[in-house]
DNA sequence: TGCCTCTCAACTGAA
DNA sequence: TTGAGAGGCA
């Protein structure tokens, strides 16, 4: 028997496949490396390969390997590609920014003062408690958005609440402080407090960091165009020469500015390491020629770039065909009417896409497939997690897991209806500011001792001994839910209501109980349902996709259909009053690039946005398409359209 | 005090 | 179209 584990062959293997440039890139280890990777170039190939290789020839083991990525779904596809590739990967430490430092949190917790059965909470969550303190300073409510968002950004920068360049006079800067304390009372740390406490961690401890560093030999980023200052300061303290650092993007694809990613970063990349190679991948092996090059017209108008060409030595193909519509209505039947196009001519629904560019853009589409019996999915727009009667009982879970949680309790205090209202809830926060307990403590308090309405104060008795009891007992998550939902009545309620509307909400539940059956303990879950917010993986149904822009990053499809390309809806209104073009055309780019094959872009003369029509100008991108690559109005689709 | 109904304003993108 | 807040009723 021949053994296969021999270095030479496996080598073979991995690399056969493989061109000059994404070679070299799996085999560059010594030095910082920068793969610039045009859109379609195999990146994901380079980054899995050049694990794989890491790995079965020895240089590391699986989990001395930190690979990250932005998204789950980019996570997700690599690890199911690793598993093909080498064995052992299980062990790499592979995931979003995010989860990785929720798992680095977890073990170092006490470090900063928190506990290590924290919460995650969302930008919901945050922006409850900014309202709170906002209500409780005498101003407006209606700004907290607003504040949430500065908050983020001086997040995003690595700036905590202390930090001098927070101008501690601002209203902003005051409300930092107090957020800061709040959510840190409740055990809960936001999206950006994951990265800062862990950087904290690392500057303060030195001996923790140095673990980490002597640990993750190899460090594989993904969409490096994309690290905002902290992600960046973070992977600075682990790799500060750069030392088996292999950084994989594309500056052309850099479109999460507006949630503080720098460009500057990659731009910067070869300052910031010594011994740096820079390595590009231009050779696009997804697209036609004709779309890759209607692509590449597009991004030339973008004076703010690398440079690169991608290019491809497959067929020239069909054009980008651009297609304008009186209206919404008649866009989507345009687009129904090319799906069937297509689907005659044997492209499975799963291989098709419309990519939006904001969220409210889908309804018109769900509402024509759906009459015109189009199969479909929506990724994004409103996630499982984020549904309200799953909200609800996460609130109940997370409030066992963690009594300190009060922005839980607050969410579900009264919910199924047990007459505690707002005034009741209103002398809970007196009483816990008072005395400086949660929430849930004072509610405790006050109903042994406060002077309350009997029947409220049974109630609020009942409340309390249940989440006691439930705090208590072994059993599973799911057991633990379905106690929550008989007990409570929540699930009662919901079927009383005899509408289709409470009906699809018991679905829902259901399916969140069967979610809940994959967890061990509390803990694991409630760190999955806030971390991992799309619990629509994969699915192997031929479904057309339906998406936004920005979620669209990373995928492919034979067809995409790029709608609604006009003046303030794309590029949209917001990006254009601040100024943002260039990132408005990238996202153009990124969308177009998605397509193998076929791509048709439509535009409405006619828009309706909320209750008002308005006419808008097709986009100013369209102009920029070379006409070379476009088949605009002179090639219509064939199919009559379907009334 | 809590709950229900009516009115009015908002609304990019995501871990 | 939806969600939050105001105001009126039980």
């Amino acid at each position: 028997m021949q053994n296969s584990a021999q270095p030479l062959d496996v080598n073979d293997r991995l690399l056969a496949s493989l061109n000059p440039q994404q070679h070299e890139a799996v085999v560059t280890l010594d030095n910082a490396l920068l793969v610039l990777s045009g859109a379609g170039t195999g990146k994901t190939k380079v980054l899995t390969t050049k694990i794989a290789y890491i790995i079965e020839n020895g240089y590391a083991f699986p989990s001395q390997i930190l690979a990250v990525t932005f998204s789950n779904r980019a996570a997700r596809e690599m690890k199911e590609r690793l598993l093909r590739l080498a064995s052992g990967v299980g062990d790499v430490w592979l995931g979003t920014f995010h989860s990785i430092c929720a798992r680095i949190l977890r073990s170092h917790s006490d470090l900063v003062g928190i506990s290590g059965n924290f919460t995650i909470i969302d930008v919901d969550d945050q922006s409850k408690v900014v309202g709170q303190i906002l209500k409780e300073i005498n101003l407006d409510k209606k700004i907290a958005n607003g504040v949430v968002s500065k908050i983020s950004r001086w997040k995003d920068k690595g700036i905590t609440s202390d930090d001098a360049r927070v101008d501690a006079s601002s209203l902003e800067g005051r409300i930092y402080k107090i957020y800061q304390e709040r959510i840190a009372s409740y055990d809960s740390v936001d999206f950006g407090d994951l990265l800062l406490y862990v950087a904290q961690i690392f500057r303060k401890h030195p001996e923790v960091l140095q673990k980490y560093r002597q640990k993750f030999r190899f460090i594989l980023v993904d969409e490096y165009q994309d690290t905002n200052m902290s992600q960046y300061i973070w992977l600075r303290m682990l790799s500060p020469l750069g030392v088996g650092l292999c950084c994989v993007g594309d500056d052309d694809q850099a479109i999460y500015s507006w949630r503080g990613a720098e460009v500057g970063n990659i731009l910067r990349f070869e300052k910031d390491f010594q011994n740096t190679r820079v390595i590009r991948l231009e050779k696009n092996y997804r697209s036609v020629g004709n779309i890759l090059e209607a692509a590449s017209s597009l991004i030339a108008n973008n004076e703010n770039r690398l440079g690169k060409t991608i290019w491809t030595d497959g067929e020239k193909g069909d054009k980008v065909l651009i297609r304008k519509a009186y209206n919404g209505f008649e866009e989507a039947k345009i687009v129904v009417a090319r799906i069937d196009d297509l689907c005659r001519n044997g492209v499975p629904y799963g291989e098709m896409a419309v990519l939006v560019r904001a969220g409210f853009q889908t309804r018109e589409f769900e509402e024509r497939f759906l009459a015109d019996g189009i199969p479909y999915r929506i990724i994004g727009g409103l996630k499982f997690y984020d549904r309200q009667e799953i909200k609800d009982i996460i609130a109940y879970l997370r409030l066992i897991y963690q009594p300190n949680d009060s922005l839980a309790f607050e969410r579900i205090i009264n919910v199924p209806r047990r007459g505690i209202g707002a005034s009741a809830v209103a002398g809970f926060h007196a009483h816990a500011r008072r005395n400086n307990v949660s929430l849930f403590q004072a509610a405790k308090e006050i109903a042994a001792n406060g002077l309350l309405r009997p029947v409220l104060r049974s109630s609020l008795q009942d409340f309390v001994h249940l989440l006691e009891s439930l705090r208590q007992s072994d059993v599973g998550p799911a057991d633990l839910a379905k106690i929550i939902l008989d007990k409570t009545g929540y699930l009662k309620q919901l079927t009383s209501e005899q509408t289709i509307e409470a009906q699809t909400r018991v679905e829902n539940i259901r399916e969140l109980l069967r979610a809940l059956e994959d967890f061990d303990s509390l803990g694991e879950f409630i760190e999955h349902a806030s971390l991992v917010v799309d619990a629509n993986g994969s699915s192997p149904q031929d479904l057309v996709t339906i998406m936004t822009l920005h979620s669209a990053k990373g995928a492919e499809f034979e067809a995409v259909f790029l709608v609604g390309w006009e003046e303030g809806v794309f590029p949209h209104n917001l990006s254009l009053s601040e100024g943002n073009i260039e990132e408005e055309r990238r996202l153009a780019y990124v969308g177009v690039t998605r397509a193998k094959k076929y791509a048709l872009i439509t535009y409405a003369v006619n828009r309706r946005i909320y209750n008002q029509w308005q006419t808008n100008l097709p986009s100013r991108f369209l102009a920029e398409l070379s006409s070379r690559h476009t088949g605009s109005p002179l090639h219509p689709v064939k199919t009559p359209i379907k009334e």
